[in-house]
Order: C-alpha cells, then sequence, then structure tokens
RNA sequence: GGCGCCAUCGUCUAGCCUGGUCCAGGACACAAGCUUUUCAAGCUUGGUACAGGGGUUCAAAUCCCCUUGGCGCCA
C-alpha cells in the first residue's frame, strides 16, 4: 500500500438508467478500498451524454447507493461533482490542445469511416482511422467535425493491480476521437481530465474498461497528467455469460430493493462476486468486509451472479435479525398500513426462519391479516382420514379449545392440553393437521400452536367452526 | 476482423505466484436420511469439476507453448 499517497477513488456512473448492479459492485469495491485505506470515495456523474441522461436516474442511482450504505465522501452534493458542470474545465483543455496541434479536427463522414473500416475489416488490419485532415482539412467540409488525437507509435505498458502487466501497441489504435466539439469532450478525455483534477489515485473500474486504458494514458501523458493505479474487476455476467446490460432484466438495484432483499445481504452478496477471504467463510458485516478487502484477492474471471444464493445470504441475514428491526422492515410489505405493530412483530417472529425475503411476508402470514380463508376442504384431511373421524378431530378441537379461558390461552397451555390429546389418538398429525388447515389455510405454515396464541382465542374458534362447515 | 482479458463441480469459488500434503477443499442448488404435526431451519450423507493437446520435471490444477472456447473494447 503506497503509504505517502492519499489514496483517493470514484465511481463515475452515468445517469442513462438506474443504479445496475455491475455499478453498484465498482462502487463498493472502490468504496471498500478507500474505507480501508482510510482514502476518499468521491461520486462523479457522467452526464455529458445529454440525450439519454435523465435526472430522474440520478435520483435512483443515488438513492440506491445509500439505500446499500455506500456512503461518499465528496459528490454531486458540491458542484463540479457532474460531467455538466464541468464543460469550462474541458473547454480549456480541448482547445489547448487544439492550439498545441496535438488535436485536429476531422472531417470524415459516417461513411467514410465505416467504408475505411470495412476495407480494414477484409485486409485482416486493425479497424482504426487514420486521418488525413490533421495536415490538409478540407476546404468546406460536408459535415460538422470532430476532434481527434494521433498517438505518438509505442508501447504502452500498465500494471494492472489485479491482472499484472498489460501492454498494448499504439500504432492499432488510429486517430482516437477525443471530443465531439470545442466544448464536449468524449469519454476517454472527460475521464482523463477528471480523473487528474479530482486527484484520483486508484482507478477500479470494470474489466470492459481495460481497452480504454491505454487511451487515457496517452491523453493524461500528452496533458502531463500522473498515471492513477489501475485495477479492473472481472463483470458480473448474465445467465448466458455475456455482459449484463438493461435487456437482461432483474439489474436495477431498486428492484431488489422492492423485492426485499437487505441492503446488508446485497453488499455481502455482491462483495463475493469476484471476492474472496481465501478461507471459507461467507457471511460478512461491513466492517468485517471493510477489514478483509483487498484487491489481491479478487478474481480475475467474470462471475455469473445466482439469486439462489443471494436467496441464501438474504435468509441467512433475515434470520439472525433483530426482530424488532425486522418487523420495522417487513412493514412496508404488508399491504395494510394501519397495522398494529405489536400484532405484526408476533406474526414475524413465526415467519423469520421461512423467509427468504422480505416481500415473502405477505404471501406466507397473509392468513393472520384477514378472516377469510380460501382452501379447499379436502386440505383438512390428513392422510388418509376418513369424514368422520375428520368431524370428530374438529369437534374436539373446538370442544377443548373453547374450555380454555381467554387468559389461559398461552403456549405452554394450548401445548399442555393440546399434546395430551394428540398423543391420544398415537400420530399427533391427526389432531394438529386439521387444526394447521384450519388456522392458515395452509399445508406449509408455522406450529399451529403459535399460530393459535397469535390469533388469538376468538379467531380460533371461529375458523375452526368454519373449517367444520366445510365438510 | 484487429487487439486485449479470461478459463477448477450446474453456479460462486479455495488451491496456482512460492510445483509434491489435491485420485482437488468449501458454499449455493440438487438428492437421500435424521428430526418432526406440515413447511422452514438444523444436522448427516451423496453425486458432479482442473477445456484439449504438447512440453519442462522424479512429480503439474499449479511453470512454458499451442489450440479451442468465452467475454470485452474498437463507429
Amino acid at each position: 500500500m503506497p503509504k505517502n499517497k492519499t489514496i483517493r477513488v470514484r465511481i463515475a456512473p452515468s445517469p442513462t438508467g438506474p443504479l445496475h448492479i455491475g455499478t453498484a459492485r465498482t462502487a463498493l469495491f472502490n468504496w471498500l478500498y478507500a474505507r480501508k485505506h482510510g482514502g476518499s470515495f468521491v461520486l462523479r456523474i457522467e452526464d455529458t451524454d445529454l440525450e439519454r441522461s435523465d435526472p430522474k436516474y440520478e435520483k435512483d442511482i443515488i438513492e440506491n447507493l445509500k439505500w446499500l450504505g455506500i456512503d461518499w465522501d465528496e459528490g454531486i452534493e458540491q458542484k463540479g461533482y457532474r460531467q455538466s458542470e464541468r464543460i469550462d474545465t474541458y473547454t480549456t483543455y480541448i482547445k489547448m490542445l487544439l492550439k498545441k496541434k496535438k488535436a485536429f479536427y476531422c472531417f470524415h463522414s459516417q461513411d467514410e469511416l465505416e467504408q475505411e473500416k470495412q476495407e480494414q475489416f477484409k485486409k485482416k488490419l486493425a479497424p482504426r482511422h487514420l486521418c488525413d485532415h490533421s495536415e490538409n482539412p478540407p476546404k468546406s467540409p460536408a459535415e460538422k467535425g470532430i476532434i481527434r488525437f494521433r498517438p505518438p507509435e509505442k508501447k504502452i505498458q500498465f500494471k494492472d493491480l489485479i491482472r499484472g502487466d498489460i501492454e498494448f501497441d499504439t500504432a492499432l489504435l488510429g486517430d482516437m476521437s477525443i471530443a465531439r466539439n470545442e466544448s464536449t469532450p468524449l469519454y476517454n478525455l472527460a475521464v482523463a481530465i477528471d480523473d487528474f483534477e479530482m486527484n484520483i489515485s486508484h482507478v477500479i473500474r470494470g474489466e470492459d474498461h481495460i481497452s480504454n486504458t491505454p487511451k487515457q494514458i496517452l491523453i493524461q501523458e500528452e496533458l502531463g497528467f500522473p498515471r492513477p493505479e489501475y485495477a479492473h474487476l472481472p463483470l458480473i455476467l448474465g445467465e448466458d455469460r455475456s455482459k449484463l446490460s438493461k435487456r437482461h432484466g432483474t439489474l436495477s438495484i431498486s428492484w431488489y430493493q422492492d423485492q426485499g432483499y437487505l441492503p446488508e445481504a446485497m453488499i455481502n452478496f455482491m462483495a463475493l462476486l469476484g471476492w474472496n477471504p481465501g478461507d471459507e467463510r461467507e457471511l460478512f458485516t461491513r466492517d468485517e468486509l471493510i477489514n478483509e478487502f483487498s484487491l489481491e484477492r479478487v478474481q480475475k474471471g467474470g462471475a455469473i451472479f445466482n439469486l439462489d444464493k443471494l436467496d441464501w445470504i438474504n435468509g441467512n441475514y433475515i434470520r439472525n435479525m433483530d426482530l424488532e428491526k425486522l418487523t420495522e422492515r417487513c412493514m412496508p410489505f404488508l399491504k395494510d398500513e394501519n397495522l398494529d405493530k405489536e400484532y405484526v412483530k408476533k406474526v414475524v417472529a413465526l415467519e423469520q426462519e421461512r423467509m427468504k425475503k422480505l416481500s415473502e411476508i405477505g404471501e406466507l402470514a397473509d392468513f393472520f391479516f384477514t378472516d377469510v380463508l380460501e382452501y379447499d376442504k379436502e386440505l383438512l384431511r390428513w392422510k388418509d382420514m376418513k369424514d368422520e373421524e375428520l368431524s370428530e378431530i374438529l369437534n374436539k378441537l373446538e370442544n377443548v379449545l373453547s374450555g380454555i379461558d381467554e387468559k389461559d390461552f398461552t403456549k405452554e397451555n394450548l401445548q399442555k392440553i393440546l399434546m395430551a390429546e394428540a398423543e391420544k389418538l398415537g400420530d399427533k398429525g391427526r389432531l394438529f393437521w386439521p387444526l394447521r388447515v384450519a388456522l392458515s389455510g395452509k399445508k406449509a405454515s408455522p406450529d399451529p400452536i403459535d399460530i393459535a396464541v397469535v390469533l388469538g382465542r376468538k379467531r380460533v374458534l371461529k375458523r375452526i367452526k368454519e373449517a367444520r362447515n366445510r365438510k
């Protein structure tokens, strides 16, 4: 770790879509790195693409980053962290390059460029534009020009903190486009300028940027900027092993939030996508992650993210969560807003170990919140139980339970009394199964006694009666 | 097409740098069993992987080369 150097990392999402899981993972790794080394994490917004950028997406990005608990030390709260607010800076550099004849206008049309490319394709050459307008601009250009930069021919080497040495031949790049006009830089130029101006020490980003790195280095060298350290993270892949993109559907962080995944589970899961501590632990608190994280232990190969594992991690977090907190977080997932929190808490306690996501509480525990149960009467039957026996059992349940006072309707009491009855029947399911179904209307539920206690004497008796009437 | 990156169970991965302890370990998922009034949880058990081919070496998942494949970048 460079001791004398202040560590400053950044992410620069573009607000052309909601916060994407890949971007969030990159943000996480940057954040972990900064937090671990006492550095700063900078949030910059890459909104030069005015047509596709939308403030609503910027909002989504900010909110979801906050939801995940990834906080930044510098960012858009201050001026100058949106590219759109930095036009003057870019203009200065672009004009300077133009003036020094390091950059020039190219007036070739899209068609001409395409044609050049096709020919190179045929000849199996590297696709690159070699512009002759550098020295001889046309008298009256047909189209508006684009600003290009001709790199010196050399080999660019850089050390990737994850992959080791990487080398590129700049001759293969051609005359690279760096700006649309004097005030609109293209990606590679903007990044080089911003990273310099913001004093970024470590650029930690997705693997898809490896090929952009030499271009940025070239620009840095031209402009006399120091070179930051680079680390390229493996990509998060879709089921088909291709790069995750909008078309892969469920990848915005807000989707996970809506599904009832916990931010701590998301953090844990994303950290494990491309990183591991080297031993067999899988569950980490935020602080553990910060302590343990290191770029040396980041994988090189891309990772397909699979929901099953996330579900498992999320289930773990739910099970280990404080009941009070869990209840709090479940509330938004219950349709009814005027629920008694104490009551919900009791329900959540029963469903806690069954939930994989918060959103499941509604479906799992719906019978606690309605008086109308819908189930097939056949469901009441335990194994090959006859009709007569079933009515007998339901009658017995009604008799026994109605004989218990409201104040004695406790778990201990019910347990004692119902167990005794059940044991008389030999197979306890003969008593408990019909009771479960009568109370929950489901074949899978928490212990019927627990349900009974939460429901209370009155509702329990009502439900048993209803069950009896179904016959 | 050029260039670049990558390659261990279905998936996430340990091991690779510093060859032997690896006929490859863990986790998820799956299957079976235990527990049991259902489900879940928990516990136990099981199956499945070093892409292929050449080297180097007494010895290679580990080092080198090639091939193949995947992915990415390039308008």
